[in-house]
DNA sequence: GATGGTTGGCGCAAAGTTGTTACAAACTCT
DNA sequence: AGAGTTTGTAACAACTTTGCGCCAACCATC
């Protein structure tokens, strides 16, 4: 379990092209040890194809490849109706400057020097998937608290990846300690606004309800704190 | 599982241009092996014609061939009214860089490099049917989820390409739920919305047209979940 | 106005959820 | 350390929600 939250679980997917097999197997290895699922491809041709296929949360791209260039393809990528959003992280030999700015023109998320370092590459990716992730939880109204992904369309909630089975009750108390993330909710303010506000609920009824709650979301029940003689709050890390 | 569900009823019909006539037999082989009506053509010069009189589904077009060129044919049959929407797949030979990269210009869909496998020519054949498939189902107006297929204009419900009879209720809740798939929909909601805003109807009354629908849903009416204190949706998977 | 399918409502059984109670454990303060 | 308070948790009974079969009303078609 490392840091960042939101990868431990669901595992990512990325896709790397390069034209030298060996190149894309070192990478392959790096990703695959930290967790991802990938597909190397050292044929620039059959990029597209197999990137629709393939459904990557991200594609690692050579800049400079014979028959296709990186470029090209990327421009390629981007007018995919299916691929446009599918951030991209280019790999440049030494100090090609004018390079990078064409990459970045064409839409490029990031990019690495080769030689690269193969934490610099983990790094990397991961940040560029957290951003990425974050844009599309964002643009859909889910609301994320570390491992926590809570979708109040889809009435599901996501915990390190997995589903987790909620009951309405626990579900809006979740909710609303997401919406009040870090900030301590009183018991008769839980009651108040979780359950409506004809409030005669014994506010032990909370503790309970909590306890269950924690219960369902494992490890990471933890993240709702104690505070005593005040109320409850969920916390990151 | 996923694609493979748009395939199993009709049958495609694909279109096989080569001049070797032993290649055209068994690309011919290995497709009708797994289900698709297939014709063969060795003469590229009575490709057009032959590929209007059997409206194929996908041309497999060879990249070099006497007589006329299959980047040539490609291009003849880009803009042939009848024709222009059929994907190509093309089949080049090893190294031949120029050809393939014009091929995609040319509007081809994918690319097979010979020798190749044949588990891979049918996946790619597969692949190609599904993308074109799903665009059509979009341009036409119909909506998808998983095995359903449901056709706005004709009324009419597919399932794994079975015509499923439903009546008009039971259509216009389906529809809404494909819709506004992997949403929640409470019961107030959905009476709104299918039944009209007049909703002097009981909520109980949504639960039992759900039933229905899950019945003569058959195994895929798993896919409407019931939100238990919230309401249904529609989920892929 | 008969007919056959469709629709909305009712009622019951099954399944799932919830509030309460009771007691043990943890904490606080003297 | 011990009394007093607060919290965690298991058990359970009451309650709510849902699935399903049934029936009467409806409605279009013949």
């Amino acid at each position: 379990m490392t840091d960042a939250s939101t990868f431990e679980s669901s595992k990512h997917s990325v896709l790397i092209i390069d034209d030298e097999p060996d190149l894309c197997e070192l990478i392959e290895f790096h990703l695959q040890k930290d967790g991802f699922r990938t597909a190397t491809l050292s044929n620039p041709l059959e990029a597209i194809g197999t990137a629709r296929d393939f459904c990557p949360d991200l594609i690692i791209l050579d800049v400079m490849m014979p028959e296709l260039d990186g470029l090209r393809l990327c421009s390629m990528l981007k007018v995919d109706s299916k691929l446009k959003d599918v951030p991209i992280l280019f790999l440049t030999a030494k100090c090609e400057p004018d390079e990078r700015v064409k990459g970045f023109e064409r839409g490029a998320d990031d990019y690495l020097t080769k030689p690269f370092d193969n934490r610099e590459l983990v790094a990397r990716t991961k940040a560029i998937l957290a951003r990425t992730i974050k844009r599309k939880l964002a643009i859909s109204g889910k609301l994320e608290a570390g491992p926590i992904i809570l979708d109040p369309e889809s009435h599901e909630v996501m915990v390190s990846g997995k589903l987790v089975d909620l009951t309405h009750t626990e579900f809006r108390l979740l909710h609303l300690m997401m919406e009040r993330i870090g900030r301590v909710q009183s018991r008769e303010n839980l009651l108040v606004n979780v359950w409506n506000y004809d409030t005669d609920i014994e506010t032990r009824t909370v503790d309970n309800h909590v306890g269950r709650l924690r219960g369902k979301l494992g490890e990471v029940g933890d993240l709702i704190k104690t505070v005593r003689g005040v109320g409850y709050k969920l916390v990151l890390d």
